[in-house]
DNA sequence: TGTATATAACTGACCGGTCAGTTATATACA
DNA sequence: TGTATATAACTGACCGGTCAGTTATATACA
């Protein structure tokens, strides 16, 4: 309502020159650019005013386009939201099975440099962005909440699994329940990151590194005394 | 729109006996239970849609109750979801209460069983209803989501920072960090409940109770062999 | 006891604003 | 010149909130 922005193309010229008129271009035809473009606003938008209020015309701002334009490379609202929990989806994929590998050989110090890296990861607001939305509206839209738990969270939750099963094979790990120990490694992790980036804590004394280590001497050697 | 419902006084009457017309008021005066009932409809009904994607118009209606009604206890939608919120913290602080006082004499037994408990009761839909309200809109409504982290989520993690130090104080618990000890009981419970009331993951084999009893392993023992 | 009066509780129709999606038209580019 | 790309004005449905009027119940009084 306050930022009307009133669509002024030419921003730059001090003086009205009249001269000049329509040096570049109003638009360019960007077909293969602008699908990102507008994911990209979307999710800000998104994570800005929540899935229900923002606005499709905001985003296309942000896009740079019109609302019209949006609706040329995708079908809705939903299908935003949609495009962009699947884009955010084989990055993650990848970056789970690369972890996987890395852990076969030495899954004691694999362990240690994940929970190191995911720590710090889930500190970053831009990373957890996405995991936030959809945290956000699965309630709203189960087949997303669904497509992305089976294609990150339960990966996630299995590879840990894995790494754990290796670890008890080599006698490194005692031999518990697989997914209760991907559950101990990842719980306390996720549970920092949504009370500060969905509950808005600042984030209390200590560095993400101190924080890791903590957690690590307590998985790997217990709470008893 | 389908549900036109009409407001029919008489529906129990077979024969279209004019004889007892009015037998039963059109309406009640009810002003103490009406806001309760108002906040149970409004759950409900928020869980179903979503904050925004909720009528007024049916949660007056799963209420009993007109719309317009709705507005004489409440100030508008808003209020609603603070009232939700609020009424749920004293109860949740109570039940924390509890078990803190509980925990003095023998902290390990506490321990036992509240992460017993917390692992039963997280797995009951309805107790989890409030908190995945909470998560869903926090982003959108700041001030709610500080309100239930200081009044809820921070008091429990307190709560056992404070009985790990007392386990310490006794011998029967490592001298870590009391929060990352805290955020190790309820982080794994949490990532079930979030997994399986958020991201509708079937409950996989084995109950409450196994689970808990794998937690309580890895978290007392550790998962070095 | 019965009846008039006051008032709290409630209804239901209505309205203004918002916004997703559509369409007529213009522009860039091959 | 044809077509893909984009704009900007427009539509139509929806819904939160309001309010004039109605109904149930409490109170006063005979």
């Amino acid at each position: 309502m306050a930022q009307q922005q009133k669509s002024r193309p030419e921003a730059k010229s001090k003086s009205p020159a009249r001269s000049n008129w329509r040096a570049q271009p109003k638009w360019r035809r960007r077909a293969e650019a602008r699908p990102d473009e507008i994911l990209d606003a979307a999710l800000t938008v998104f994570n800005e005013h929540g899935f229900d209020a923002a606005r499709m015309d905001d985003i296309a701002r942000r896009a740079g386009i019109s609302k019209g334009a949006v609706y040329l490379y995708f079908d809705g609202k939903d299908a935003l939201l949609r495009g962009l929990i699947e884009r955010e989806v084989s990055p993650t994929a990848m970056r789970l099975k690369a972890l996987a590998e890395t852990g076969a050989d030495d899954p004691l110090t694999a362990l240690k440099l994940i929970v190191q890296t995911a720590t710090q990861l889930l500190n970053d607001q831009n990373i957890f962005a996405v995991p936030k939305l959809v945290i956000s509206v699965a309630a709203r839209f189960p087949e997303l909440g669904e497509f992305y738990r089976t294609r990150v969270v339960d990966e996630a939750i299995g590879a840990f699994a894995q790494l754990h099963r290796e670890g008890v094979a080599r006698g490194v790990f005692r031999d518990v329940d697989s997914d209760a120990a991907a559950r101990a490694v990842l719980g306390p992790i996720f549970l920092f990151t949504v009370r500060k980036h969905l509950l808005g804590a600042r984030t209390n004394r200590g560095s993400a590194i101190t924080r890791a280590q903590a957690h690590l001497d307590i998985l790997l050697n217990g709470l008893s005394a």
